[in-house]
RNA sequence: GGAGAGGUGGCUGAGUGGUUGAAAGUACCGGUUUGCUAAACCGGCGUGCGGGAAACCGCACCGAGGGUUCGAAUCCCUCCCUCUCCGCCA
């Protein structure tokens, strides 16, 4: 009885979430979602076990509204009191009292304002119906499969074993000179990273993506704005005594490029990609995955971003899946496609699929890309609008997926290993790399 | 890194203490005139928050943050950014 009643809220708040950006007189904000549909923030919090405290959320807005329009009004009687000083020098005296109570109320309401921001901060995005329950990665859902699972007449080794044979991944020397969980490609290697960098862009490009180099150094607003702060800050390398971190991802450079900014409803959607190292510091992660370059403080990774209106957000996360899934099976691959559980999902994300290719000599698929539909978390934060030509103004919705990273390349070790200990090139990345075959 | 100039609405650009949210132009939208186009003329045209059923009202915003003042785009301080010149440099 309760989950029928929660459904039709989920329904209705979902109506007016998609539909209302088209009537141009919605403009819902976080805080107002919080404001007019409270229960659902609760139960998004309660899905999630996020441990944000919603009823202190809703008193503290509703004290902060009764200050300001306290504020406000004492602003009022000041402006008004000021424009009659000219004739009346006595209201001068008046205006001063006010003003005293002014700055009593304006450093109560800032100090109120602040406390609701920072708790604001940490709620996360509201999430689609459709995904899976569950606490973690293990709860995740297969969709399906493509591709063949490679077949051997010998025992297939990982990537860190080919890697080495090869002379191809160099992790001693990595972390000789940066730290552990650093690593070069060199060689062969290098250069077959490169091709599929190179080639993912161009196929992104032919599917319309714009092209992008961005910094690889962005402030704690930008940071903040995508997402990735507060939530992730523990994965973030920060410069001492600058406002600026490292990225996580070509994302936060792609998303954060339109911050303050209105953009014409018409010009959407927007397709950014762009080819970006990605540094985190895996904190909390030691001791898993250790072994091999799969999980590492600096990555390479192909994005794509995708800003669009609300309402079309859903259908652009499933053309990202499609570029990513056409990239694997045109380097033919074998992966599943999995359905991330609510557990597994980033508190930005509303709906967020995997890619996990199959890795031979490890015997089990491993996550190589993902997609994530961000809705207006994003945008909201870092204050991106669009607006139709009557005026109407909304939120865009971002689409961020992977389309390749340095993880593919293992993948490809894998896939393509023979028993001599050579790798073949994928067909489509040979006329970039020059050769068919790595020994 | 050194020296100078500057940051005002989509753009150009006035404004140096008082109904200035901000002249003017341009762009844009609506209308009139016109054989079409162009031109001319008239009107409209920022954002956010709060209040209101609405009309509308209030507050805030002229790079950001503080300060002076009854009152700040305008005066003072700090920071950020842009441009020009010099130096250095992939």
């Amino acid at each position: 009885m309760i989950s029928v009643f929660c459904g039709f809220l989920c329904f209705l708040w979902l109506f007016f979430y998609f539909c209302g950006y088209y009537s141009g007189t919605e403009k819902m904000i976080d805080i107002r979602i919080l404001r007019e549909h409270p229960e659902l923030v609760k139960a998004n919090c309660k899905r999630r076990g996020c441990p944000v405290d919603v009823d202190r959320l809703l008193a503290d807005d509703a004290a902060c509204l009764a200050l300001q329009r306290e504020t406000e009004d004492l602003r009022a009687q000041r402006n008004q009191l000021s424009r009659e000083c000219r004739e009346k020098p006595e209201a001068r005296e008046q205006v001063r009292d006010i003003k005293e109570k002014l700055a009593e109320k304006e450093s109560e309401l800032n100090q109120l304002k602040g406390r609701l921001n920072r708790n604001l901060a940490w709620l996360p995005n509201l999430l689609a119906d459709d995904v899976p329950e569950g606490d973690g990665d293990q709860d995740n859902v297969p969709l399906r499969e493509s591709g063949e699972k490679p077949v051997f007449d010998f025992a297939p080794a990982t990537h860190e074993v080919i890697g080495e044979r090869l002379g191809i991944i160099d992790t001693a020397r990595g972390a000789r000179v940066a730290q552990s969980g650093f690593y070069y490609w060199s060689g062969r290697g290098a250069q077959l990273a490169s091709a599929l960098f190179f080639w993912a862009q161009q196929e992104l490009v032919k599917r319309g993506f714009k092209l992008f180099m961005t910094p690889c150094l962005a402030k704690e607003a930008t940071l903040f704005g995508t997402g990735y702060l507060p939530f992730f800050q523990d994965q973030t390398y920060r410069l001492e005594g600058e406002d600026l971190s490292l990225i996580g991802t070509s994302e936060q450079t792609l998303v954060g490029y339109h911050a303050g900014e209105t953009l014409p409803a018409q010009s959407l959607p927007l397709r950014y990609a762009a080819f970006s190292p990605c540094f985190r510091t895996e904190a909390g992660s030691y001791g898993k995955e250790t072994r091999g370059i799969f999980r590492v403080h600096q990555f390479h990774k192909v994005e794509q971003i995708i800003f669009c209106r609300p309402a079309d957000s859903p259908s652009f996360h499933a053309q990202c899946q499609e570029n990513e899934e056409y990239l694997m099976q045109a380097l033919g691959l074998h992966y599943q496609v999995v359905d991330i559980c609510v557990g597994d999902l980033g508190a930005p994300g509303y709906k967020k699929y995997d890619i996990e290719a199959w890795f031979a000599g490890y015997g089990g698929y491993r996550e190589v890309a993902s997609n994530t539909n961000l809705t207006d978390f994003q945008t909201r934060r870092l204050a991106i609008r669009c607006q139709d030509q009557d005026g109407g103004r909304c939120f865009p919705h971002t689409i961020s997926a992977t389309a390749v990273t340095d993880r593919v390349v293992c993948a490809i070790l894998e896939h393509y290993q023979h028993a001599d200990g050579s790798v073949s090139v994928p067909e489509v990345l040979r006329p970039l790399t020059g050769f068919d075959r790595i020994e």
